[in-house]
RNA sequence: GAGGCCAUAGCUCAGUUGGUUAGAGCAUCAGAUUGUGGUUCUGAGGGUCGGGGGUUCGAGACCCCUUGGCCUCCCCA
């Protein structure tokens, strides 16, 4: 027999451990629901059609594929192809819609575009919506990054008004004012800022390329970047005018006012400066002077995805070291990828196994987080376990939590499993209190004992 | 897809240039203690040393392959 073992990428989470990661779920929530997002669930798996093509090249290979089962069920004539498709697939990594039609969400900004355009005549528009579910990726598993992982999504479609930004812009600092987390820096950047970079280094058809290799001025410097850009493609003069560009420096209105200046000539980047503006603007109105958290532009910011096509934004702390726990962006036509078109959205992701991991490693979970049974009735069997049995109800009913040592076992072990389970209280119920009709409340903290009638251990307890 | 580190009891880890029957702490179980937990003390169980092959008189240790874990790059939350 096997050590038993669970997929690579996975976890299990203990009691603990669930605890503080629904400290997280409950506080993002709540803040959803504040601001008016209607909760919304879509399905594990997904038809992979829905999926590819939608999370670029490395993306597509991410997904997680389920292999079609029930082969049985095919006609004759799709036998045929099925086993030509399984032999292929036995050779050699490969996938076809024949064999693996299904797949696992790989996040749920797609899934949700798909549920706004099959549900489109029953959605009130500007319809918001959160989600929080886990997704998956068939990603080398490493710190802070795992096969299997929850986001927490806010998004607002059909509206493209850019107080949709500001307002979530505000959600990420709220959501990371209560939880207490430091060193938080929200970096906003617009996609077409991006582009007219690209005009304007003369090479607007390489916007894809240069992005991802500015995206990387935080690791590799801007040496590196520049080499990078040279191996894709830019020339000399194209180099010099994104350095110039991305060098711009001050509080986010200088770095506006320089960047105006630079991209006159560009009419996508007026309008990327022109947003960028307005947005923060309208956020400037709607923040709160105790958020600590601060927004700042950042030309550098690219983000993977390839639908966004406005403001996009990334979260990062720097008071550990991890990736970005969150990021978003306004993309203007994801619904006409299933056929309606029209419809901007934009929206933001939590990553909450790294926003939790970043509060593991920084102790900023609350204390009180784990919630013990209050009262443990042991058990001395025999009429005593009726008489102790008919005590449990009248103490839950009191609004209490209690458990009853279901197994007549020694004394002594049943006490050592109070002390482990952290219960702040035990009832005994032997002989003495059954025949005086009284239960002896210990309080395990104090050591303290009394011998009460049912109603006063309740009182006592609730008084504490 | 490329690279680095690691794998010994349920968990965390020792294990000397290759040498007798592979150890410790924690955890578990039993007892000291059949109505008083936490701290003690005593004892017990628990291992195909990740798997396979090789070198050797002899391998937990050395070599090769393989599987799994952690980490870095790529990419991402």
């Amino acid at each position: 027999m096997s050590k038993p073992s669970i997929p690579q990428g996975t976890r299990d989470f203990s009691p603990e451990e669930v605890r503080k990661r629904q400290y997280i779920l409950n506080i993002l929530k709540g803040i959803f629901e504040q601001y008016g997002f209607q909760p919304l669930e879509t399905p594990s798996m997904e038809n992979l059609v829905t999926l590819t093509g939608k999370y670029g090249e490395e993306g597509d290979r991410l997904i997680f594929k389920i292999l079609n089962n029930g082969l049985h069920e095919k006609k004759d004539a799709d036998k045929e192809k099925l086993n030509a498709e399984w032999s292929k697939i036995l050779e050699k990594p490969f996938s076809s819609p024949v064999v693996t039609e299904r797949a696992l969400r790989y996040d749920l900004t797609i899934p949700f575009a798909r549920y706004v355009v099959m549900h489109q005549n029953d959605l009130v528009f500007p319809f918001r919506r959160y989600q929080m579910q886990p997704v998956w990726r068939a990603d080398r598993p490493q710190k802070g990054r795992y096969r299997e992982f929850w986001q927490c999504d806010a998004d607002v479609v059909g509206s493209v008004s850019l107080i949709n930004e500001a307002e979530l812009l505000c959600i990420y600092q709220a959501a990371f004012h209560a939880m207490k987390l430091p060193q938080v820096t929200i970096k906003i950047n617009s996609r077409k800022l991006l582009a007219g970079l690209a005009e304007i280094s003369g090479n607007a058809d390489l916007m894809m390329d240069i992005t991802i290799a500015l995206d990387k001025l935080d690791k590799i410097g801007w040496d590196g970047v520049a080499k990078e850009l040279e191996q894709r493609g830019i020339n000399n003069d194209g180099i010099n005018s994104i350095q110039k560009i991305i060098s711009v420096t001050g509080n986010n209105e200088e770095k506006l006012v320089a960047l105006e200046a630079m991209m006159k000539d560009s009419a996508i980047g007026m309008q990327g400066i022109d947003e960028l503006r307005k947005t923060l603007s309208y956020h400037k109105t709607l923040t709160n002077t105790q958020w600590d958290s601060t927004v700042e532009v950042d030309i550098s910011l690219a983000r993977g995805l390839n639908y966004y096509t406005g403001v996009i934004v990334e979260v990062v702390t720097s008071a550990v070291k991890m990736g970005s726990i969150g990021g978003g962006g306004r993309y203007d036509d994801l619904t006409g990828l299933f056929g309606l078109k029209g419809l901007s959205g934009v929206g933001v992701s939590f990553g909450i196994d790294r926003i939790y991991d970043v509060l593991d490693e920084l102790n900023a979970f609350p204390e009180e987080l784990s919630v013990a049974t209050q009262v443990m009735i042991i058990n001395f069997g025999g009429e005593n376990e009726q008489y102790a049995l008919s005590a449990l109800q009248p103490i839950r009913n009191g609004g209490i939590s209690a458990e009853i040592f279901p197994d007549v076992v020694k004394f002594d072990k049943q006490m050592k499993y109070a002390n482990k389970r952290n219960i702040s209280y035990v009832i005994l119920t032997g002989d003495e209190e059954r025949e005086k009709g009284m239960y002896s409340l210990k309080n395990f903290k104090t050591g303290e004992q009394q011998m009460l009638t049912l109603e006063d251990c309740i009182k006592h307890i609730k008084a504490q």
